[in-house]
DNA sequence: GGTAAGCACTCATTGAGTATTAGTGCTCGC
DNA sequence: GCGAGCACTAATACTCAATGAGTGCTTACC
């Protein structure tokens, strides 16, 4: 079907069944797979020796390579890349993982929980690692905002969300502020920024609340002053919860300790995860795969990530998986794409 | 010291220098330690031959034990805490360690921040997992409580503590409430609860607020069945929050790949921890050691559990770290003892 | 009775050497 | 272009002996 695409044209039928026979053997045993295998068990016309004569092509293209002489073939970074661009072809998910999803998420009693639950189902279904990050609600659209004094020094905002999610956040501020001049500036808060989203709102709040005058202007100002802690998704805030390591453990990459720790330096790094996921965040187009090499990041150039977006009603994120480059991509693409679905519709209900 | 202690007096003088070095060795070097060993450095005066004999006792009192006929002696977990509890001295934590600690911590921007920084920082320090158990409010003297409609069946609760800690939770209610009975049930709440700690509200909040009639019945009604949703720590607020697991991977007990798979079932399974960390709650007595198998869990029955309590005005909880059985002890109790002390006065500041 | 020297014994560890095996690369005849 | 054959390579697995750390026990000494 990509027949005109500039990379497939490259391959011509033969080699292209050959890496594709490559890299799903290679998925499924972790074993580099050799030309005599590949003869006996698919290419039944072929040769042993036919097949080592393609093998050495695709491995001078750069699809296949090479641990050591003696051994089979393993698929390079690129080498799964046209596999999924080109050659893959998605498994269902089960009706039963289905509804084991579905099962599993309606127990969820709140947003947190249902997060820190798909992070922890993606990663035992997969046997990968779950992720999710939690919601930028920069797109969300603003409810009302409320504020709450707690001590002489402290005031706590309120900004709820269409969607029903509420965001708190402690301000301090430098004098106490009598109660009815705050609720005189939440009600023109909400009077004037209803229907807004919340970027929308960072960007014009000065515009919309200048005019504000008399005895608020010093509680304005200070709003006015954190606009961006306020209204912008904090650094902090983008977190990313992570899930089921113990499930991902059991992959023979990881008897190898020192892929243990990157495994763990990757978990504890959030950062990492967290940048690399700015990247899936650009290249948007419902799911986005990057495997080894294409993620920045050393850490991270042994492991493949798997995100699609959530989006409910303007709150978004991302649910993924993260494994060692050879994964089972077929089965895990449609397993990401469907619990992002899920959640996006349990978010938004 | 201690000589009237019964567990003391079954061993004499020399019983217990031996034993002391045998401890500290294998604590510094990971190595089964050999009588030939202790007599070159230590104990001069004997022979190893002379040695072998007590250690033979030691073994036999169970404080010592062989991981095979050739090799030197290891200590069980008995004699852990023989030597934990009568032969150890305590190593001052240096200043340079404490202004480390200081500085690192006055950084954090809010509780949340400042408990999870703690975490990781223990376990840096002590090269084990740092663990910090989220704050009991139960203890907390309630200032005030203020509820904030956001949507027509949700009803956002702001509790606030006397150290200025929030808790919010959010409920779900029947029907629409009017804002200014929200404000009347909220004002009588303030009114009769105020100064009383959240457990003394959770045991009496019936009888202080059973008389409300008239228009708010329905609402009051509502709290009162939430009670325990309000005021109890939710077993799932119970949260514990782990930090350093790449600390921790280096020590040679992780060469087993058996030990690698339990310290991640740990992290992964919190509960586990949490159940464990009830015991150290119960105990008390600034900071609690356990011991391998002192602990009940069968996933922990190779790490030691050190916890301190920190206590900010009546809102407690526990910090410590985990690691596996042979561990610097002398050196990790006084730090997590002056993290947990630091923590406090940060939460009451 | 405590101490230590001596000796036999145990067992994990190491390293060398060897065989095995999976697989390649290349050549040559079909 | 295909495939059979063969030399070559490198990892892996296995055996075997040597090494060495350390114990337990017996016995002699003070």
């Amino acid at each position: 079907m990509a027949e005109k695409d500039e990379n497939s044209r490259t391959l011509n039928e033969r080699e292209q069944s050959i890496l594709h026979h490559v890299v799903q053997n290679y998925i499924q045993t972790a074993v580099p797979v050799g030309s005599r295998y590949i003869s006996k068990h698919f290419e039944s016309g072929l040769s042993a020796a036919s097949i080592r004569n393609v093998m050495a092509d695709l491995e001078e293209f750069g699809f296949l390579s090479h641990p050591h002489t003696s051994a089979g073939r393993v698929p390079t970074d690129l080498g799964y890349r046209f596999y999924i661009d080109y050659l893959m072809e998605m498994q269902q998910l089960s009706d039963e993982d289905k509804l084991k999803i579905q099962r599993r998420l309606d127990q969820a009693k709140d947003a947190e929980e249902l997060l820190r639950e798909t992070s922890k189902l993606l990663g035992k279904i997969s046997h990968q690692l779950g992720i999710v990050t939690s919601p930028h609600l920069g797109s969300g659209i603003f409810e009302k905002i409320e504020l709450i004094p707690i001590t002489s020094s402290k005031l706590l905002v309120v900004i709820s969300i269409r969607t029903g999610i509420v965001r708190t956040i402690m301000m301090e501020i430098g004098a106490e502020i009598r109660r009815d001049h705050l609720d005189e500036v939440s009600r023109l808060m909400n009077e004037r920024l209803s229907g807004l989203t919340l970027i929308e709102i960072r960007d014009s709040f000065l515009d919309r609340i200048r005019d504000v005058q008399g005895e608020h202007t010093g509680l304005i100002r200070l709003f006015i002053e954190s606009v961006d802690q306020l209204f912008t998704d904090s650094k902090e805030h983008d977190k990313v919860l992570i899930g089921g390591t113990k499930n991902i453990i059991d992959h023979p990459e990881f008897v190898d300790p020192k892929n243990f720790r990157s495994v763990i330096e990757l978990i504890e790094n959030e950062d990492i995860i967290v940048h690399l996921l700015e990247k899936h965040d650009e290249l948007q187009k419902g799911f986005v795969v990057t495997i080894g090499s294409e993620n920045k990041d050393e850490t991270a150039k042994e492991y493949s990530f798997i995100t699609g977006t959530y989006d409910a009603e303007g709150v978004t994120g991302r649910v993924g998986i993260i494994g060692p480059t050879r994964m089972n991509y077929s089965r895990v693409i449609p397993l990401v794409d469907y619990v992002a679905q899920t959640i996006a519709k349990m978010l938004s209900a």
